[in-house]
DNA sequence: GTCTATATAGTGATAGAC
DNA sequence: GTCTATCACTATATAGAC
């Protein structure tokens, strides 16, 4: 494809996303104009509309891209032990929420900023998320190695308590990521009705 | 007090706050008008403001008065157990917040829109309940109740885990709150290394 | 205490020059 | 592809009549 001189739609179109994205986590979608965004990028606000029809979509792209990029990234293994697989999925919550704190943010914040057709896909996308949880609850409970009530609701509870450390982590604080993981392992472990880490057998 | 005609100001007072509450649980502060707040309580947007001095002041005080109610509310008994203290303490949370969604959500959700001086306040109260759990969660400690990590964690963690019940549950749903609420109680306790609930030993 | 009217500034989005 | 300029609205907050 041929060049104008001075298009950089290749590169301004990202920047554009990734003002959005740190602007709508800092200030929220309604507090945040197209000219601020404009002028983190760098550009006149009538330029951002090359990228985006309007700053309804650019909202729901950010959030539909997080979830699929989430989803994408979490690989269960049915061929390890539900208690393995419950630790595996602590641990890569935790990780990848960590990472992108901007994102996780907007996702759990600008919901009721989408239309009601942009909603409903981000949901969808959230509930297969979930079910990806709740399938090792079931798997857990059905080979007698977790013991808990519905796993709906322990779906929501887990998910609830590791999505809240990324409101109060920071990295080079008192505790390191991977000491809070584990501990988060540890209290997830035993919720389910399982004493102990995953290697180690719990003495009580 | 004398009252002039077309006076209201002890019952319009509380209208405002109400339909505040409403509108910014619904909407997000942000996206909700003055003019919104005046529709919605019937009179124009200019009477509001012998109420408030601004907007923000009425969302401080919504968050505020929260908070304060919140930290009144909880009654801490040293002479239980930990193990029936914090499964007091779960029991009350659920119940308190089940029974102010709006003004849960926008104690979560609106911070970033106070200003800096009304953002610390509110942390601060926010941090002297969170005190309260992590006392109950010290004191199982010390008498060996309780196994876990770091006191702080954990005390993020049951809270994270415990205000997400206002995220999904509505009454008349498949569970009612009782059961809901058993069973994060259960969770609960197990997080922090105690098996079964309150009263029943643990049989694993 | 509530009204109407208004000051002042900002909003999302578009048109057309370059 | 980006700019400048602008349209049509909406925003918070205030002034002064009643």
């Amino acid at each position: 494809m041929a060049r104008t001189a001075g298009s950089h739609s290749d590169i301004t179109g990202p920047r554009v996303r990734a003002a959005a994205l740190k602007l709508f986590a800092e200030g929220g979608y309604a507090a945040v104009s197209m000219r601020a965004i404009a002028a983190e990028v760098g550009v006149q606000a009538g330029a951002l509309y090359n990228y985006t029809p309007d700053k309804q979509t650019l909202l729901f792209e950010l959030m539909e891209s997080h979830m699929r990029e989430l989803l994408a990234a979490f690989e269960d293994d049915p061929a390890l032990t539900p208690t393995a697989r419950l630790a595996r999925f602590t641990r890569f919550h935790i990780r990848f929420h960590s990472d992108r704190m901007s994102a996780v943010f907007i996702a759990y914040m600008e919901l009721r900023n989408l239309t009601p057709e942009n909603f409903e896909k981000v949901e969808a996308l959230r509930r297969r998320y979930e079910n990806r949880l709740e399938v090792i609850l079931r798997d857990g409970v059905a080979a007698g190695e977790f013991d808990l009530g519905d796993t709906k609701i322990a779906t929501l509870a887990i998910i609830a308590m590791l999505t809240g450390v990324n409101t109060w982590f920071r990295s080079g604080g008192r505790l390191s990521l991977e000491e809070v993981s584990a501990q988060y392992c540890d209290m997830v472990l035993r919720s389910v009705g399982r004493t102990g880490g995953v290697l180690e057998g719990g003495a009580r």
